[in-house]
DNA sequence: CTCCTTAATAGTAACTGTTGCTGAAAAGAG
DNA sequence: CTCTTTTCAGCAACAGTTACTATTAAGGAG
């Protein structure tokens, strides 16, 4: 009985589930925060880890920026706008290629990749304005 | 007049050229600090995200632990050990390939990529035992 | 060289994202 | 239903980073 299901833990999993984007712990927190009023913030953290440990959904690192998750469990490839800190998924020609012989003793579980630049509704900015906020 | 040579900017420049692996701000805050015992940590963050936005030095996104940076300013592919955590360079028998038509509007500008695994050192070990701690 | 303007600094407080702690609640086995 | 153990809410603490303010000093002008 090591695992047990939880109304939090449930409502944390359909919640990261339902965005199509890939948001933060603390705007799952606020949807979660709609649909059960009382949870708590540890709670939340301590699902998202447990999930993102438990390989049901992936945790992206973004530099100077919370932790972001999606909820493909596998590895992938994101794209985050410098300007605005979007994140979304971004298409690859040709996916990364580990040669594990180049690299020798190491062994390499999962990897990601995270594609710098500017989103589309940001490209076409006046780079020296305001960058436009996220909701 | 925009941007002033001070000792403390070159301290922390050659501090970060100066180390092989991919320290924290912390990590670089230690390491000028012998050399300059009077400076402050704000000093050390500041001057490592100017020269990160200007080019000089890469700042690497690490999940659920602090930022590292990098002397080489080039976009390349890294390895974090899951177990100990140090991060190190890792060869890549192909770069991905970033196919701009794939993703109409969005404007690339560099990526990074994160391979997860075990270190050499960490392969061998009991992963039921106690992870080795970095120094 | 000396003065002056202004960027950069030291020191500290504040802030954000996250985790740890404690007593209470509840999931699931028997 | 009862008991055990995980998980919870609420809160305090923590780590990493940034903001603020008075002070210092870089580097151009004279």
């Amino acid at each position: 009985m090591s695992r047990r299901n939880t109304i939090q833990r449930t409502l944390v999993k359909n919640a990261v589930m339902a965005m199509s984007c890939h948001p933060t712990a603390d705007e799952i927190y606020d949807e979660v925060l709609k649909k059960c009023p009382g949870i708590s913030k540890g709670t939340v953290y301590r699902n998202l880890n447990r999930l993102a440990d438990e390989g049901e959904i992936f945790r992206v690192a973004v530099a100077n920026a919370p932790d972001r998750f999606d909820r493909t469990a596998c590895p992938h490839c994101h794209f985050l706008c410098l300007r605005c800190g979007q994140v979304c998924d971004f298409k690859l020609a040709h996916d990364p290629e580990i040669d594990p012989a180049l690299n020798p003793g190491f062994v390499v579980l999962d990897y990601e990749l995270v594609i710098n630049g500017y989103c589309s509704e940001c490209a076409g900015d006046d780079l020296s304005a305001a960058p436009r906020q996220l909701s």
